[in-house]
Parts: C-alpha cells; structure tokens; sequence
DNA sequence: GACAATCGTCTGTTCTGCAGACGATATTAC
DNA sequence: GTAATATCGTCTGCAGAACAGACGATTGTC
C-alpha cells in the first residue's frame, strides 16, 4: 500500500481488527476511484453488485446484505434508479415489497466497475502471493458467511494455497 | 455468526469486498459489546491499543494510523485524557507535537478489554479451524501492511496452517 | 373481521466528520 | 538575526448522513 501508515506493531497482540480496518479503508479508497459511473462511490459498487448478483428479494433484505438502515437504502436507490441503474418492481407474491432488479445499463456498468475493481484488488495485495491471496480470499468469505469447512467437504484449504 | 445476513453469492464474482465489510461489522459490534469502558467502544478500543502498543510519536501519527482527521482525534482523546485513561505529554524534541502515554488506569482496560476481544474474536472465527483463524490473522496482517513475503524468510505461511 | 407485524417512505432531529482559520513551534533561506 | 514557509494541535461553522419515529399499504394470524 502506497499511503500504508505504521502499524501499531509491539509484543505479540491481535492486529486483527487494525488490519481488517486498514485494508478495507484502503480497499475503499481504490474502488471509489474506480466508480465514478455510480452514485455513493463504494458503497454504490456494493449495492449494485447485491442487486446484481444477491438474488435478494426486497429492499429490507438488500440493506440486511449490506448493514445499512433501510431509511438510507429508499434514497439509495431514487439515486440508481434516477441514473437508470436500476429498478424497481412490485413483487406480485408480496405487494409491499419491492424487488430490485439491474437494467441493461446497470449491468454493463458493473461489469466495468468489477474489471477496475478487480484489477485494484491485486494490486492491493500485491505483497500477497497469487496463491495466498486466493487463500485470504477464501478464508474471509468464509468467516464471513459463517459457513463451516464441512460444509463444503469438496475443497479444502489449503488445496487452493497454489504454493511450491 | 448468528446475525448473518444472506451473502450476495450468485457465480463467481469477487466477494473480497462484501467479505471484508461484513467482517468488520461484526467484529465492530461485538467489540462495541466489550468495550464498556472506554469513550466510543470500538473506536475507543483501536486508540487505545495504538495507544499503548503503537509506539507513536504524535497525535497526528496516531491519526494517520487508525485513518481519522486530526480534528477528530482532537476530541477524542479530549473524552480519553477527561476518563483518566491517557495523557497528552509535551515532546520535549518538538514542542508542538503531543505524545499521547496510557495511564496505569489505560493499562489495565486495555488488557481487561484485550481479553475479551480475543474471546469474541475467536467466536466470530469459529466458522474456521484454529490454524486457519490464525492463517487468516497472519495473511491479513501482511496484506494491510504490505509487508511482502520475503521480508519474513524465517516464517512460511503454510507452516502456519497447523492443520494435518 | 380485528389485531399485530412487515415493507417502504417520509419527516425531524441529532450527530459526526470535514474545511478553514488560528496560535505556537520548527525549519529553511537570506 | 530575521523573514518566510510548513507542521502540530485546537477551535469554529457547516454540510451531510444516519437514526428514531410515524405513517399508509399490505400481509399473516387468530
């Protein structure tokens, strides 16, 4: 990281927090510059991929998927949809809710957000092996999502280090 | 995680991003439950450690470190320094700058504080093997302070795994 | 049909962070 | 030595965002 400042590194204490804090600031800061065809900069990246890629059926499960309140997510999306990213539909099987779906033009600009973003993330663990970065890839989603490693028997860890 | 939202899986996109929030929300708030004693919980928490372990010269450093404003910081450790948990000191090379010291008070809620942020740590690794908790720790830690893998030859991150 | 709960929206309040200016100090150039 | 410039920490004012709360619309439950 170019502007990394010193890490508060003395003894042997959990850097944990610093460093989940210090990279997703970091990470934050590449990929707002990476979105400029989007309002909200990162978090209109995060959204849009949800919209996109979560399968979510209304807005209240949108804002749950990306820990914002759901006062914030009704003006969230007047501003996608205003840019026509976006829409809006009833959902037929719950009148209240509304499902959000990707215009055309939504999805051709995430698609070229995702390359930017993608290629800003190995930068951004260029001090990373190719291999362990697809090694914290997997260890973050899955502490993430809580999934155990059992429940995915097929492929194990340490499998994906991809190191000789 | 017993709050854990759906995850935005749907092909396979890049969920780094989502992984790294979703993470920090949740390690946030738990140690926002921990941190009873200290001004602003879980900002508060990562002060003081930089605190106490960051061996910073200034106000500004210690800023920079944790990636809020000056002015911020100002305030907060105004709240700090009024618990009785730090003090400003004039450094005596450069009389402008403030080094910031923890009190014995500091001291003791901060390890007092330590203790159960690693226990929620562990809770909120749980998802993930003991070796693969402290991988992940390990791998983190590199990429947020871009320390590169061969300035650290003596440590292999697989040997770390502690997995059969 | 009455009741409570949920979804999305709107309103008002509160709070936080940021820009800008300021005194104090340090550094550099002359 | 003096002037000019930069940095540190502080203060003020403002803009922007989040949150609580209430509301109509709709659903599910009893």
């Amino acid at each position: 990281m170019s502007t990394a400042p010193a890490a508060p590194r003395t003894g042997q204490h959990s850097l944990f927090g610093w460093s989940l804090a210090a990279l997703l600031r970091e990470w934050s800061a590449r990929v707002d510059a990476a979105a400029d065809d989007v309002p909200q900069g990162t978090r209109g990246y995060q959204l849009l991929t949800a919209v996109v890629h979560g399968n979510l059926p209304s807005q209240a499960a949108l804002a749950s998927t990306l820990g914002i309140d759901r006062t914030v997510m009704t003006y969230l999306l007047d501003a996608f949809e205003e840019c026509g990213l976006v829409a809006r539909q009833q959902d037929p099987a719950d009148r209240r809710a509304r499902r959000i779906v990707a215009t055309d033009r939504g999805l051709d600009v995430l698609a070229a957000m995702d390359a930017r973003v993608a290629a800003a993330e190995e930068e951004l663990l260029a001090s990373l092996e190719p291999g362990q970065r697809a090694l914290l890839r997997e260890l973050l989603e899955r502490a993430a999502t809580g999934t155990g490693p059992d429940e995915d028997p097929c492929r194990t860890v340490v499998e994906a280090t991809g190191r000789g």
